[in-house]
RNA sequence: GCCCAAGUGGCGGAAUGGUAGACGCGGUGGAUUCAAAAUCCACUUCUGUAACAGGAGUGCCGGUUCGAGUCCGGCCUUGGGUACCA
């Protein structure tokens, strides 16, 4: 008897894929294309637990899909610039750009052994000039197109390092190197007019059949499309010039007439326009503008307000004058950066109205005899019926929406206000003040001013020669790399020296591999025949900005001729795997800083020298908390097949892991139990004849039914648990050669999308014709997957008290006759009639006594 | 704070509104062996029983239904996102 030997077999059968290039994928009209995407991995440096459960599952879709006749396209990338470069070269010296290639050959290194139907030939890294130069060209072909504008953002700002901070680098309000208290600056930015779409791209989510419905949602409200009424408030004489109106959008105008004050955001133009000449209310201003720009910052900060002394007249009665506050809460980039209060129907006016003894009035009760005076906001579900008592439009008794809509109704008959309709998405901030990123390909001029770069002279390529021994971006500070000429009037002139978010990087990399090395972003031909992305694998954290951001991109790029109409939705199916966890381990340094270590570094909750780590429960695995699991020594022990079987079985693939370490050894040797199997059967006699084949047969189409829709409906811990269970019945098998023969090529070919190596050297071993994978997709018999009779529970007021045997095609109405005649329900009727009996055919019998 | 999920044995988890716990891990017992490893077989939710029978049970509280892990309402806990982590 041969052994298993996965070291000998995978190398081999990689060595034969590769000779037969079976994965490289050509354009052939004469196929059916399919295109599946994992989500391309950051460059870390070691592949994880998360990135092999990712591929692997990408590998199964592929490997199926090229078993039932498709021309796959299944290519890997980098997505190579972002902060963990810049960070490791401040923390141990050496380049960005040397740190990112070294790591990429890290990982490929590691990922080849995994054995994936990757298109190795398409690889590219988004920090290549080649791909970033045609970055660059996408951003001038948008700007002319008018889908890029200038305007200020506010960015965390650290006063001690004077640098602009990622919201991950903010910890408590601080920032994460000089623990200084970070405050929001104001910054001219690049922006992408994404909110242009917003009524787009939120409409064709319905389209998204084959996305989970969770994402939809989610995005649904991210770009929070809502109906609500814009209208002005009149301010009396004490207000500074220019400032006689205050415009506020809301979505509760059913509520106006319990309106008790109006607020406005630090950041409104009448707040500018105050802070001048008020030296309080400019410290107030101040005061706001500490601690980080998050939305969960501001959201759970302390409400607070100043009153301003202004007041403005109410629109249905002009001598009633309500005060108006700057307060904290109010963002300036949503609606018009002011809006009114209305306590009652508010849970954060209330706050506020509370804290500043400001009026409470209520517009609606929950009866018509209730209390008006209410010790907390009521807000109930706006589709419930309520009582308006000072309702100026609808009727009494009507719910939120219909007064809402007669409110509008109300106020554009009267010249108050229009009904408008605005979304919470904002516009895509792409200006990054850091060095390792996509220079933004842009010249600023005294004489022209902000100057597209020409299109010749792409890319704009990043210089070499940086340090990063001081806090900031090295571009601001390179001797010569800025100077350049205006591509407009010829004279000196500086380049810009912010680089794009990377989320630009991923928002087109899918169209680029259609076409890696053309020296256009995409080729018509190439781009028309792959896309769209037949299957887009990846983790759920990405369901909203980097999913929304290619969603945009690609409207983007079809508008500027770059991608067909047809891939306007780039991703026709959509699978969000859960993430892999793991514990995080921290001590803090000599400054109360946290130090993260590696899982691998830390046992029974000590470092090697004997110090306790602070042990915080499973999250997501992240380069930067140390949380990584490396699954290399699993496959340096037991094969690719093991580690690729292994992240597949024991857990629903939508599902978070936590990652264990045993389990592998099951995997393994379930694997060589099948490889036994078959090296009995290779030694059969072939003419042997035996008993049960028709048994064998039968589980094994049942086999091939269970496993396709398990593969097909990314049930792969179904499809594997179902191969248990086939396996046990051939190991337990008395059949013939014949029978035995056919059901282990069957088992090899299902096992093949998890298990493709061990799979090839089973087919190899039962004289397959070519390889395994791509041999035919098994096809399951419809006839022989049903069974003659079933055996079917019986229930007595829904809890089972017995069951019976009956033939599959029995009636319902002999069904039921024989159920009653059962000893169990006789027991239960003591003679009297049951008052209802339910006979689901092939599931159940329920009897109500 | 807000948006989206998840919660089932000792553990990972299975279950188109229809026998809760498939399959795997771990555990217990057995076969094989001089012995062990490996392999194979059986049992394994809790409670209860000599064994049956019976009872309880899918985070908590309530509801819909002949029937709820699954649907609805309200909570709790954990995770993801929250626009400069990727």
């Amino acid at each position: 008897m041969t052994e298993y030997t996965p070291s000998e077999i995978e190398a081999r059968w990689q060595a034969a894929w590769d000779k037969e290039g079976v994965f490289t994928a050509v354009r052939d009209e004469t196929k059916p294309k399919y295109y599946v995407l994992e989500m391309f991995p950051y460059p870390s440096g070691r592949i994880h637990m998360g990135h092999v459960r990712n591929y692997t599952m990408g590998d199964v879709i592929a490997r199926y899909k090229i078993s039932t006749g498709h021309n796959v396209l299944h290519p890997m990338g980098w997505d190579a610039f972002g902060m963990p470069a810049e960070n490791a070269a401040m923390a141990i010296g050496g380049h960005p750009k040397t740190w990112t290639y070294d790591n990429i050959a890290d990982m490929r290194g590691q990922m080849k052994p995994l054995g994936l139907s990757i298109d190795w030939s398409r690889e590219f890294a988004t920090c290549d000039p080649e791909y970033y130069g045609q970055q660059q060209a996408l951003f001038l072909d948008f700007l002319v197109a008018g889908l890029i504008h200038r305007k200020n953002a506010s960015v965390n700002w650290d006063p001690e390092d004077m640098t602009v901070l990622a919201n991950e680098q903010v910890i408590d309000g601080k920032g994460w190197r000089s623990g200084a208290e970070v405050e929001k600056r104001d910054l001219t930015q690049w922006f992408f007019k994404i909110s242009d779409y917003a009524d787009e791209l939120n409409a064709a989510l319905k389209g998204l059949d084959n996305w989970p419905a969770k994402v939809r949602l989610m995005q649904e409200n991210w770009i929070g499309e809502s109906r609500g009424l814009q209208f002005a408030f009149s301010t009396t004489a004490n207000a500074p010039k220019d400032h006689d109106r205050i415009e506020v959008y809301t979505t509760r105008p059913d509520t106006l007439n319990g309106a008790s004050f109006v607020g406005i955001s630090p950041d409104h133009p009448l707040a500018k326009a105050l802070e001048a000449d008020n030296a309080d209310l400019a410290a107030f201003c101040a005061e706001c503008r500490k601690g980080g720009t998050t939305a969960a910052e501001v959201e759970t900060a302390e409400k607070i307000g100043f009153n301003t002394g202004i007041t403005v007249r109410h629109p249905f009665d002009t001598d009633h004058h309500l005060p108006v506050y700057i307060a904290n809460f109010i963002l300036m980039d949503y609606g018009t950066g002011a809006i009114f209060g209305c306590p009652a129907h508010d849970v954060r006016d209330f706050e506020f109205a509370t804290k500043y003894e400001l009026p409470i009035i209520s517009t609606f009760l929950p009866t018509e005899d209730a209390d008006p005076k209410v010790t907390e906001a009521y807000v109930p579900m706006k589709t419930e019926k309520v009582f308006y008592n000072g309702g100026f439009a609808g009727k009494q008794w009507q719910t939120g929406e219909q007064a809402i809509a007669a409110a509008i109704d109300f106020c554009e008959a009267k010249g108050i206000g229009q009904g408008v309709t605005k979304y919470r998405l904002r516009d895509w901030g792409l200006s990054r003040q850091r060095y390792w990123g996509c220079p933004i390909p842009v010249v600023h001029c005294d004489d022209c001013g902000v100057v597209p770069e020409k299109k010749e002279n792409l890319p704009i390529e990043l210089p070499f020669d940086v340090t990063f021994d001081i806090p900031g971006n090295p571009l601001d500070r390179h001797p010569t790399w800025r100077n350049t000429a205006c591509p407009s009037c010829g004279k000196a002139a500086l380049r810009e020296t912010d680089t794009m978010d990377t989320f630009v990087d991923s928002s087109w990399y899918f169209a680029r591999f259609t076409s890696p090395q053309a020296d256009t972003p995409t080729v018509k031909e190439d781009a028309e025949y792959w896309m769209n992305v037949d299957q887009y694998i990846g983790g759920i954290e990405h369901a909203i900005l980097h999913l929304l951001y290619s969603r945009f991109f690609a409207r983007a790029m079809q508008i500027t001729g770059h991608l067909p109409e047809v891939a306007i939705e780039p991703f026709k199916a959509l699978f969000t795997q859960g993430m892999v966890t793991h514990e995080i381990y921290e001590t803090k340094d000599e400054r109360g800083r946290p130090v993260y270590h590696l899982p691998e570094d830390v046992t029974d909750g000590k470092l090697k020298d004997g110090t306790e780590v602070q042990i915080t429960p499973s999250t997501k695995m992240s380069k930067s908390k140390k949380n990584v699991v490396d699954p290399l020594g699993i496959i340096a022990n037991y094969g690719a097949d093991t580690a690729r079987w292994f992240v597949l079985s024991d857990s629903p693939p939508e599902r978070d892991i936590e990652w264990t370490a045993s389990g592998a050894e099951a995997a393994y040797k379930h694997l060589n139990r099948v490889h036994n199997i078959s090296t009995r059967i290779a030694e059969m006699d072939k003419d042997a004849k035996g008993t049960g084949d028709d048994d064998l047969l039968r589980a094994m189409h049942k086999a091939i039914h269970d496993v396709t829709v398990g593969v097909e409906s990314f049930g792969f811990n179904a499809a594997i648990a179902k191969l248990y269970g086939f396996t046990a019945v051939m190991q337990k098998t008395k059949a013939g050669y014949a029978a035995q023969h056919k059901a282990i090529k069957v088992l090899a070919q299902l096992m093949a999308p998890m298990t493709p190596h061990l799979a090839e050297d089973i087919w190899a071993t039962q004289g397959g014709t070519g390889l395994a994978t791509t041999a035919p997709w098994p096809k399951a018999d419809e006839e022989m997957l049903v069974d003659d009779s079933v055996t079917l529970p019986i229930q007595i007021n829904g809890k089972r008290r017995g069951e019976i045997t009956v033939p599959a095609d029995m009636p319902k109405d002999a069904v039921e006759k024989l159920a009653l005649a059962t000893q169990a329900v006789q027991k239960a009727l003591v003679g009297g009639t049951p008052k209802k009996v339910i006979v689901v055919p092939g599931r159940i019998v329920n009897v109500v006594v």
